[in-house]
DNA sequence: CATGAATGAGCTTTCATTCAT
DNA sequence: CATGAATGAAAGCTCATTCAT
């Protein structure tokens, strides 16, 4: 890679950092192109070299984003070698929180719900959860043939699941945020994002909280 | 109630069922006054003779759904004359899924994330679910009193519960509405607003919904 | 005339006095019918009954006004029976600061800039203002025949005098409704408009007040 | 400065001298964003680049008229190398009436009746006449402490004195623009805003003017 | 006659996007 | 490449005037 595409990539990231920020403080649509560039520092035409228009530069953090959830998710193995299948979903919803507060401007914005979006990202995320409720139903179907899950109504179950994470994480965020908010008002605005290990007011820490939802969702499905 | 008086309030709902297909179909920013008065078939300065400003009007839309739901649920008497707790529980579900349904285009804009309104209206709505959670959490809490419930992090589950339940209503609303899109594409603008007796494509009819659901929280949180 | 005839034009008095009092409050441009109507406790389409515009029913007061005025003002006669030019000139303005204090809501808006109203009544004001002038230039031209007027430009002098009358009568009426304001601010709104007899703050009594005015005319004030 | 910085100020600058025509033709109310982009030749949003409202804009064009006034107005002076104070007063007037007709279009604004105005402009606007009345009772007060100017009341004196001036000064202002209005109707809107140094049809050159003006102040017109 | 609901042109202001420098 | 001035469509809202009741 040349220098000149080094410098490139490095403006494109730091525009969509300041993007980040910025959505993920005002939401979509009270974010603003001024506001993107005031907080990038760059001039207005700049921002257009870089990404064609808002909702492209919007729909890149939300594929980023996507990604990111997709790849911390496995399918549950029945391979004795993989371990327990209560293990393995234990370690999914671990590996989802973790990610999810790691990156919790990001996760403040697309855990919302979908129609605050544009029309394309309204159908990108809702394929998204779409997706995440059919893994659900596999799994408790799997758990179901294995003798491990009562039987139930597979999709209002996994819908139900689905929603209960979200709206843990959606205010773990939020207590996160405040609470940031009220130690700290004179940060640097370019603060550091995420990495905070400790879990939000009101919560658990991140080990108990994986193990009460789980027993929430195990006790109550599968036998 | 004279004539005119009569006529004004027929104009005045008009444009308030209006502006809830707009809202509904839109979501609060992208649904301007343009479409309200195009949907009620008025002038603009009709409108400005009924409501104050978009925010008005969202604001009446608003706390008619939340009384609505409120008034939907009880809170869960020990008084065996009441009947069992769980059966009040159950009864609590049906209630406020049922106005739910009946009333999906309020609904539908009020069960989204509060980030998508303007600021009133998030206040007024986060605090509306921050009660329903604190109802939950006195209902466990009566329950592990009871040694109906099993020890558990209260705050957690509620929110939990809350949330599995804001998701699967939501769901049921898009489901239903996808369906009545597709058999009725020519239906008049004025249509039916509810009153759909049949669960949603994908989901169970009500009583076993609520049952479900009941048995997802119950043998969740309950011994 | 009937009595239907006598209803009608008291009924158009009153929207005529309303008006007066709403615009020597607001103002031309900021009045509106709206303002009218509220203060005359009419309804709306009556207004239209009466006069056909806002343009239409402030021609009408201006009308009166400049009718008024023009009443108050006599021609300087030279006929001995007549009395002195000086004391007919004094009496002149005796006459027109009396008029205009006591019809001071009208002589609030007419005194003021003819580019605060709508066109025609720019037009009709103007060509008042000329024939004010003029008479005093005929004022001076006949004086200066009598030796009783020292050479002067007559119209520079005339738009003179016509602007330190103006001037002095606005800024009493101001004065007047200032102390008028803080006195009593519990009035009703019906208030009496005139007929106060003492002068405004910081301005002597009328009688001096037109002494001094004459003697500033005839004398100046430098030696 | 930079070219850029240079070509902004040009801007802006276009910008002031169009509004400057159009509240000068149509007065501050009559006056709409519109009118001021039509006359500017520029988009609606150019206008909002460099000024935040119609308000604002009016407000610099008020500020600058009277720095302006203010500038060419200076303190009698009683020390003998200064003049004689009679001439000192001809210099000030001479210097208003100059500034003013070379700025024909901002006094033609501001020389009117403040009510005219917005909210902020009234009081600006007041106070400054405010300023000149004190300014012209100070003068008479020392003149008489010197046996130079009779005895009178202060007040009246001065607000007469104040409101000839500005009558004179804007009828000679309306009455050059009805000349230059009807000698070249087809003038390219960006016509030149001042610098004929004929006074208007009616009024003599501007040297006699001050003196007649300043004869009329010292010694009247009657005898 | 009286009413007041209805109208729609017009206002100020915002903001995503383009383009000459 | 970077800039930021310029654009204009579209938003929320006001108000003089009309007209069916």
């Amino acid at each position: 890679m040349t220098r000149a595409q080094q410098r490139r990539a490095q403006r494109r990231s730091a525009i969509l950092a300041a993007a980040r920020r910025v959505f993920s403080r005002k939401g979509y649509h009270e974010a603003s192109i001024g506001d993107i560039i005031d907080e990038a520092q760059i001039a207005r035409g700049t921002f257009y070299l870089y990404f064609h228009s808002k909702r492209e530069i919007f729909a890149e953090l939300r594929d980023a984003f996507l990604e990111l959830i997709r790849g911390s998710v496995q399918r549950i193995s029945l391979d004795p070698s993989d371990g327990e299948p209560l293990q393995q979903m234990r370690a999914n919803f671990r590996r989802v929180m973790t990610v999810v507060l790691e990156h919790e401007q990001l996760a403040a914005i697309m855990l919302r719900d979908p129609m605050s979006f544009d029309a394309d990202t309204r159908v990108e995320v809702e394929q998204f959860f779409d997706q995440i409720i059919t893994l659900i139903e596999r799994a408790i179907e799997v758990g179901h043939a294995l003798g491990m899950a009562r039987d139930c109504d597979r999709h209002t179950i996994a819908v139900a699941a689905l929603g209960a994470l979200r709206e843990i994480l959606l205010r773990m965020i939020d207590a996160r945020r405040t609470a940031n908010a009220s130690t700290a008002s004179a940060d640097s605005a370019g603060g550091a994002e995420d990495g905070a290990n400790h879990s939000a007011e009101g919560f658990p820490e991140i080990e108990q909280l994986v193990d009460e939802l789980l027993a929430f969702f195990a006790r109550g499905v599968f036998t």
